[in-house]
DNA sequence: AGGTATTTCATACTTTGGTATGAGGCATTT
DNA sequence: AAATGCCTCATACCAAAGTATGAAATACCT
């Protein structure tokens, strides 16, 4: 019972503004406006009131339509300026990661979108080494994928 | 002036139904409705009809709403490095790519590092669907793999 | 009403990515 | 000399990514 007074809760609201309106048009109409005979006036006047009735049923009506749609998170990104005790932090993680050279190296090439074969013949490595420096690294980034490995580099910037 | 018209076509059509409909209300007036002295349901179905017209009105202008062509204004702002003609210059880059709003989302989530599976699961889609949107999204990036299109939606700053 | 674009899903297939394990060479450190 | 860490490579196996193709529903526009 709660809940379907909460479902409908906008049509009943409407029926009952409806209902109020009317009356109120009724008392206005024998004491105030008809007296001018400004009837067009008047019929205006009840034309936009409605529609503004009707905009606002709609809008009311309309909200589970465009939740869908507000997946996407916006984002506005301002030049960060690092404090000292920012980028010391920052520092302490990476070294905390022990990274190698070579990881390194790869985690870049990795970062500009290389696959393991090119990564791998930049480097004059074989695939399997490659695979074996970035299987490490996800261990030491603690991440399962290449897309991941980029996303928290580029958090800690080791790359760009 | 044809677009003013396109832009504005549901106002101008309401306020025409707005006046014709008063006519039409004032001709019926004095012929038929009134003689039956059924004052409340003449301003009952004035009221009805003016509601579904403001309805009407409601769902045209909402209807760009739930379009969203460009709700991720992902404008990262590095205010001193960029000048209005670059800025400028990867919007052009971006409009040409045509990416649809779909392929944005799968996007953005790829470039956080998750899989397609977590992209399915996120978006409420099969794994399939996320591979089309992929596959899509490669081609019109113009790359072969999602390191690359991350690397390339970074720089043309589509994605953070 | 028909055309177009988007979104969705499926199936089948190939390629690439990632894990596990082992192993040898080469420095540096203890 | 032995231990440690790094770099290298290999094999094998499984998971994920990517391609190709078809299909169907929706929505929008002319």
């Amino acid at each position: 019972m709660v809940s379907f007074f909460h479902k409908y809760k906008s049509i009943l609201l409407y029926a009952l503004s409806l209902v109020i309106i009317l009356i109120a048009l009724q008392v206005m109409q024998y004491k105030l406006i008809l007296l001018d005979h400004s009837y067009e006036l008047y019929m205006l006047f009840i034309a936009l009131l409605f529609t503004g009735l009707g905009i606002w049923l709609a809008l009311k009506l309309m909200k589970p339509k465009t939740q869908i749609e507000t997946v996407i998170v916006e984002k506005t990104v301002y030049e960060k300026v690092w404090t000292e005790e920012e980028l010391q932090a920052i520092e302490v993680e990476k070294q905390k990661l022990g990274l190698s050279t070579r990881e390194l190296e790869v985690l870049q090439l990795m970062a500009q979108g290389l696959s393991n074969q090119e990564i791998a013949d930049q480097l004059f490595l074989s695939v399997p080494t490659v695979k074996t420096h970035t299987s490490n690294l996800f261990f030491k980034l603690d991440v399962k994928r290449r897309t991941q490995a980029i996303e928290k580099a580029r958090q800690l910037k080791i790359i760009e």
